[in-house]
This record gives structure tokens, sequence and C-alpha cells, in this order.
DNA sequence: AATGAATGAGGCTTCATTCAT
DNA sequence: TATGAATGAAGCCTCATTCAT
């Protein structure tokens, strides 16, 4: 790919990764190359379909993500689970679109690999952090998920406040221990 | 009001319901009136907006939810809580664009009103929880609220089965109690 | 359907008609809608698809054909399926579009039937001319399509001259007689 | 002109005589492009304009068939003009978009003067089959290339059987004849 | 001379909303 | 009041053509 096509590439992305948080996945894909300073055609050359082009950006979040968690492996195990879905939500708001796609059409947009990735990166922190005793052990991955999508979603959708996100999720933490 | 209006405006109040619970607010009107078995003119005679329809319908539910916590002021006050939120959350498949709408556009949605009313409701049950021991002292309203509306949103847009759903929730709970 | 409504609908048709015969298949539902009066809307409501107002206006034809068949079944039947031909040949070059989705997409188009109830009608004028001797026993139905369609389409699109017209008939006739 | 280039440009030719025998002539330039193994910007080199591709094949094509008649010009005078026209018309599918243009765009693809090579040659075939008492003296060459042009789109677009092509083709001669 | 990315007009279609009947 | 036809802006996408590399 030449130089000037991989700048565009990226400043659509870009683009689109600001549209999509603010008005959520139904925003216009004019909007998001007027944002990029490209021309339509450009978008659809780079993302044949609007479902690409979310799916780019959900993949690139997910990929982000994972790198996270990646990180964290070799930090504490008994906070490392909480700091990484501290981080997650907390950074909800900037991703509107990625977090409804997440939690509505992961399927769908095919963004099923790179989900499970996340997910296997998951099950690992989780693991540590029952074996150091600091999440009962009971609790499956599926449901650190599940709860990790609906505070993202009730975080940026709801429009909480710092404390209140604060709060929320240490009554979630607090329910998770022993 | 004449009687067949009156009795339009709620066949159109039940279809949009069933409509926009099926397929989200972006459902369309017209589907609206089909199923209602009105004219479109009709729909928008009742409703000159398609904003005002969705909010007659999250207006109708948050009155139903505000009933049904009333209904509970006088049920053994260590479970009421826990059981109406874990209704809530059960029947939040079934009203997909209500949930969408109380989460994302609340204020827009003009619904500021009939919601205070239901979390003064709620406020009750909490209060009455705290006092009895089920609930620890230093939470407040507004987390019960968040915590409410993000597992009703991740339950319905997450597809939870009713097993994640029920150990999601028990995680919540459990960070509530003493 | 209301008067406005009829009326809106075949002024579109009539446009369709036109402009299609211009340009061919290949033109634009907004000139059509532009021609007829209406806006584009308008168009789409009485014809969900483009594909759906081609069909409309090569039905038409074909009933329109159809018809004309019908009332030759009592005329000469030394002449009548000579009449018929010469006829359709000459009017070929008003109905670009119908003659191209006759000739290339009669099925995708969806108008197998009417075209079916023509090619009957068409099979009776055959028979009674062989009967009368004025068309060679062993000459088939579908080569008398065939050779119909042929040089309906040579006429529209080669802009034959009326003199040409008749000539080059005239050979498919004679090659018709005993 | 280059070795390359000259390559180059057959080879985009003989891509474009696939594509547009397979999709028409609405077939897209890209698709050329892809299947000549070139970039669109080099087609567009040596063919500044759609329409420029387009009637070089027509040409090309043209010129083949002159050839054709050419050779028949020292064979049987009695036959040659039906075998050439025989052969076209079985060819016919193979060319859409050549067929296409040549009914229907002729002079403004800009082909008159291959074309008027090619109605030279047929004459000479004709006048030869005249003279050989093997066609009617009154038939004139527009004719035959009206009956040629017509069959060999009725052969394209109505997906004719060999039979049916045949048969159509036989009631042609059979007219031509004395 | 070749490449292939960028352009942008134009096509089809949907749908909230208005308005004549 | 109800009906449902009409409107037209806006969305997604295609493709001939241009232009920087």
């Amino acid at each position: 790919m030449r130089a000037d096509a991989r700048r565009n590439r990226d400043r659509i992305l870009a683009a689109a990764e600001e549209v999509f948080a603010r008005h959520g996945a139904s925003a216009s894909t004019e909007e998001v190359a007027a944002i990029a300073g490209v021309a339509i055609g450009t978008v659809f050359r780079h993302f044949p379909t609007k479902q690409d082009l979310l799916a780019a950006i959900v993949k690139e979040l997910l990929a982000r993500l994972t790198a996270e968690v990646a990180e964290l492996a070799s930090a504490d195990p008994a906070t490392a689970l909480f700091d990484f879905v501290e981080r997650v939500v907390e950074q909800a708001a900037e991703k509107r679109a990625v977090v409804e796609l997440l939690a509505a059409d992961g399927v769908r947009v095919g963004v099923a690999d790179p989900l499970r990735g996340l997910a296997d990166a998951l099950g690992v922190l989780l693991s540590r952090a029952q074996q150091a005793g600091a999440v009962r052990a009971e609790i499956r991955l599926d449901e650190v998920l599940a709860l990790l999508t609906a505070t993202a979603q009730g975080a940026l959708h709801g429009g909480w406040s710092e404390d209140l996100r604060r709060r929320a999720l240490a009554v979630v933490f607090a329910g998770m221990r022993p």
C-alpha cells in the first residue's frame, strides 16, 4: 500500500472512531469522509461497506484492549483484573459505536475472532485473580465479560460521572470478592 | 377526545411497543401503523413526531414499573429490591427500544419526570432494604439505578441466557450486601 | 386506489415508457419522475423497484399486443399473421426498453406469464395461416417468435428506414410461405 | 510504441472482449483491467474513454469478419453467403457487446469505416450468389445486413438453442432464394 | 509508461413528515 | 378524524475518469 493510501486509511479510521463515538453506528459515512478530509469514494475504496468500516474500528479497539490485557499478565494478580475492567469502563464513553457493536452485533460485524482473543486474555487475568484469592472461585469468565460490557454500556449511554462510575464498579468488584 | 380516537391511540401505543421491542428504535413508523391497523397519518396525528411516540411508550413503561415498585412497598424489605431488579432485567429483552432510550436519550426524549417518579419509588425500596440490613448503608440510589440500567442493557443487547443473567445479577447483589 | 394516485401511476408509466424508449433500460428513475412531474418517492411508492417499473411497462405492452392479436383472430387467416408481425416491428422503435427486456430479461423481469399469453395468441394466428395454406406446415411457433423479436430488435437498434424494414420483412415472409 | 506497451494494449483488448462478451457493454472497466492483469490507469492510457475501448474491440471483430468474407470469395458462390451468415449468427453469443454496439451505437462508437469494409466484402458474396442463381436478384445488400444483425442479436439476447437458430435461419434463407 | 489511489457525480432506495381527499 | 398518497432529504454504494507517485 502506498504511503498516501496508508495515511488516508488511518485518517478515515480516526474520523470514523470520532464520528461513530459521537453519533453511534447510525452516523453517516459521508460525515466520516468529510471529517477525514477525503472524498466519499475513498472511504469505500478502503472499506467497501459501512459494516467493514465499523468492523475495522471495533477490531482495532479489541486489539488494543487485548494488548493492554497482555501487559497486565505480569502485574499483581490480585488487582490486575479489577484495574483492567476499571480502565475499559473509563474509556467506554470514547467508543460509543464500539461498545454498541461489541454488545449487539459482535457476530454480525464479523469480529468474532478478535473478540475471542480478548476473552482468552481476560480469562488468564481471571484465573490468576482467583488463584490469588482475590476473586471467588465459582465466578466464570462469561459473567465477567457480561458485567464488563454491561457497565461499559451503562457508563457510556448513561453518561455516568466519574464518581458514579467508581461507586458502581465498587459494588460489582465487591460482589466478585470472596 | 372521541372514543374511537382514544381506541386508536391505544392500538398505536401497543403496536409501537411491539415493533420497537422487536427492531429497536430504528424501526419504521410505517410498520407501527400497519400493525396498529391504522393509516400512517393517524399515527402522526396522535404523535406528531416519532420521538413523541417513543417518549410515550417509555413513559408508559416507567409508569408500569413505578406501580410495580409501589406494590412491593409492603413486601419483605430484605428481598423486595432484589426481586424488583431481577424482574426488570428479566423483561429487558422485551423492551428493546425502551431500554435504549432510557439509557441513551432519557433527557432528549423528555421523560425526566416519570423517570424521577420511578427513582423515588425505588429509593423507598432501597432504604427499607438498608434498614433491614440486606444492603450496605453506603450504597446510594444512583448506583442502584446505574447498575439496574447497565445490566438491563447488557441482558438486552448481549442476549444473555437465563443462566448468565442470574449469575451476573448474583454478583451484583453480592456486592450490595453487607 | 384514489383518483389522484391512479392518475400519477398512469403518468409515471407513460413517462417510463418514453424515457426507457429513448435511453434504454439503463435510464434513471429520477428522469422518469421528472418527466412524470412527481417526486422520486412517488415513483417508488407505485413501483418499489426499478425492476418493477420495467416489468410494469413490459406487461402493459404485452397485454396490448395480445389484445391486438385477439382482434385479428377473425381476420383473413392468410394475412393476419403477417400483418401482426409487420405492425409489431413497425412499433418497435417506440419501445426500446420493452424490446430489450423481452429479448434479454423476460424471465428475470417476471413477465413470463404475459409473455406466454402473447405466444399462445400468436400460435392461433400461425395455425390458421398454415391451415389457409399461407405458411409452410413445418414452421413452428418458436421460429416465428424468434424472428419476430429478432426483426423487432433489428428495426429498433438498427434504425431501419421504413423501406428497409419492409424489404427485410418481405424476405422473412417469403421464407415462411410454401 | 514500446514493446511492452504494445503487449499491454493487446492484453487489454483480449480482456475487454472477454469481459464485454460475458456481461455486455455495461461491465466495468475495472474488471477489464483486472483480467488483463494491468492497473486501471493503463487501460485509460491506451483507451482514453470506455467508448474508445468498445470501439476498438468492435473494429477488431469487424476486421476479422471482413477477412473471413474475403476468404470465402473463392468458395462456392451458391453457398458462401449462407455459410457466412450462419457462422456469424453462431458466434453472436460470444460477442455480446459487439453485437449490442454494432446494432445500437454503430455510428456513435465511430466504427463507420470498418463497417463499410465489411459491407463491401459482403456485397461481393451477395452478387456472386445472385449470379449463381442462389439468391433472388431484387434482394439488396442492406436487407442482408439488416437480417444478419437482427438474427445475430436475436440469437444472442434470446438465448436461442442451436436447433432454433438453424430453423430461424432456414426461414430467412428460404426467403432469399428464388 | 505503469500504477493504483482519489475523486465526485449519479444511481437506487428508505422513511419521517405533510397534505389533499 | 382518518386515510394514504406525495414529498424530498439523506443514506449507501458504483464507476468512469483524473492525478500523484
